[in-house]
DNA sequence: ACGTTGCTGTACGGAACCGTGCAAAGTCCT
DNA sequence: AGGACTTTGCACGGTTCCGTACAGCAACGT
């Protein structure tokens, strides 16, 4: 199906080769190695690689978008700020996005704040002005980036409806899946603190959720860490609010790919 | 600047006379009003009145969409709802939006149940595939559609923060206000039981809040009412959640129409 | 007038979670 | 090895909110 982009999760390549003629390209986001030839024609040459560290911003709350990324890998936080200095978690955005999709939506300035949550991010770059070009070529690209646009908000109805109505303990493996998706490995780099951001609660109510959540034989927590052991019974306890919309990026975004591919196994199909 | 569309937030008439030419017409969505003539004259054709009573469904989590619409009259709550029978509001459209956003960013189904939440709901509502087919042909039309959209993605993104982080009778505040920007009068019909379905606590959470905020002067509660007596309180209660999606409304839908019209002082530009 | 139904006020004990403060343990630097 | 720093474990009383239950009150039909 598509010759010129393969769908390599496990061992993407942030470089894209520009000079070349279209060859065998490597591209660790999905939504990029989902798009058309023709659509990721259109974008690959303004594709620039770059790197981020643990905390570095990637847009912030308030600043015109002036670029737009792709995540390869890494994991962001997706941050709303009140007026105070207190920041909560809206969602999270892995190699299944991009950030800055306010830009495609008619929006030009960013509402929140994103950070890099993950040792090493990289990232594909475009500048916002080329992709707008982009988009008003193509309604099938535009209509790929929306659908991810999407799908991030029904990450968030089902982020408030678990705020609302679970513990903590619900509430932690809800995100520890949410970030177990996006990252290759069984591995969560994220200390108490960082957690207590995406719950809104105190440090120390995340230490007694994570020993809940490790006497159920979850997850195995140490030092700064997660270590992600039983996938199904997070699901267990996280119920309801998890599931869904990662069902629903499946049908969106990949119902007319080649699912035969054994290469790659679409991390969410491991969803129910 | 836009002759054959004149709006009239107080007396807005459903009725669109398709078989005229393109004279004065009457239309109550602001979204519609701010249409170009040229794209709302894509739509009108397909326009159709309709009537809903307390309670009706608009839209039910997890159908094809297949039919949006408009409101000219009454306020719809959108709620997401978990395996078990609990359903819990995770926003609030009225008359400056439509229902069945989704369409315009590539899914066809509704995630959520929408439910009319006024006595009188009017709307104007069209085909999903008509919509489909105008949006295809005007991208300043899709455009609009989609800046609606993420205002509500935004207006979803302070839910999270203020369940997170506010105590009930903080974002009772902020409800009461989404809840009157979006209905023509100072009086707010809606029972405890209602009320606890949007904050996601118990009845009687809800009296006591109400109590508290009547204790202040800001409303008055009634049976099955609450009458907002001083919004400016009301603001200064709801804190630091409620504002910023409303001014992105205005800065978004609004930026480029004549804003010297006296008989519209469109209700968001009352924020701040 | 009367009962029925729906809405509101109030009370009770209990659970979840908060803010705080502090000690233990791990990590890193020199 | 020793000191500085970060991360984690834990305990305290206090507050918010929960589930439940029940009684008063308004609206409505007959």
């Amino acid at each position: 199906m598509s010759t010129i982009v393969s769908i390599t999760g496990a061992t993407p390549c942030a470089a894209v080769d520009r000079d070349d003629a279209p060859v065998e390209r490597m591209v660790g986001n999905r939504l990029l190695a989902s798009l058309s030839p023709e659509d990721f024609g259109l974008l690959a040459p303004h594709l620039e690689p770059v790197s981020f560290a643990v905390g570095d911003f990637i847009t912030r709350a308030g600043d015109p978008i002036e670029s737009i990324c792709f995540l390869e890998q890494g994991i962001a936080g997706v941050l709303d700020s009140l007026d105070d200095d207190r920041r909560y978690a809206v969602g999270l955005v892995g190699a299944e996005g991009f950030i800055g999709w306010p830009l495609v939506m008619g929006d030009d300035r960013s509402p929140y704040d994103v950070t890099m949550r993950a040792e090493r991010g990289e990232a594909l770059r475009m500048p916002a002005k080329a992709l707008l070009a982009a988009v008003d070529q193509s309604p099938t690209l535009h209509l790929t980036l929306l659908r991810f646009a999407h799908v991030f908000m029904l990450q968030m109805g089902r982020t408030v409806v678990s705020s609302l109505a679970h513990s903590i303990e619900r509430r932690m493996a809800r995100w520890i899946l949410l970030y177990h998706d996006r990252v290759q490995a069984d591995e969560i780099c994220m200390t108490h603190e960082e957690f207590r951001l995406m719950l809104g609660v105190r440090r120390s109510s995340v230490t007694d959720a994570l020993h809940r959540l490790e006497e159920e034989h979850a997850i195995r927590a140490v030092r700064a860490k997660v270590l992600v052991h039983d996938r199904t019974k997070l699901m267990a306890l996280a119920g309801d609010t998890y599931g869904q919309p990662e069902q629903d990026y499946v049908r969106l975004l990949e119902m007319d790919r080649n699912a035969d591919d054994p290469s790659n196994p679409a991390e969410f199909t491991k969803v129910r």
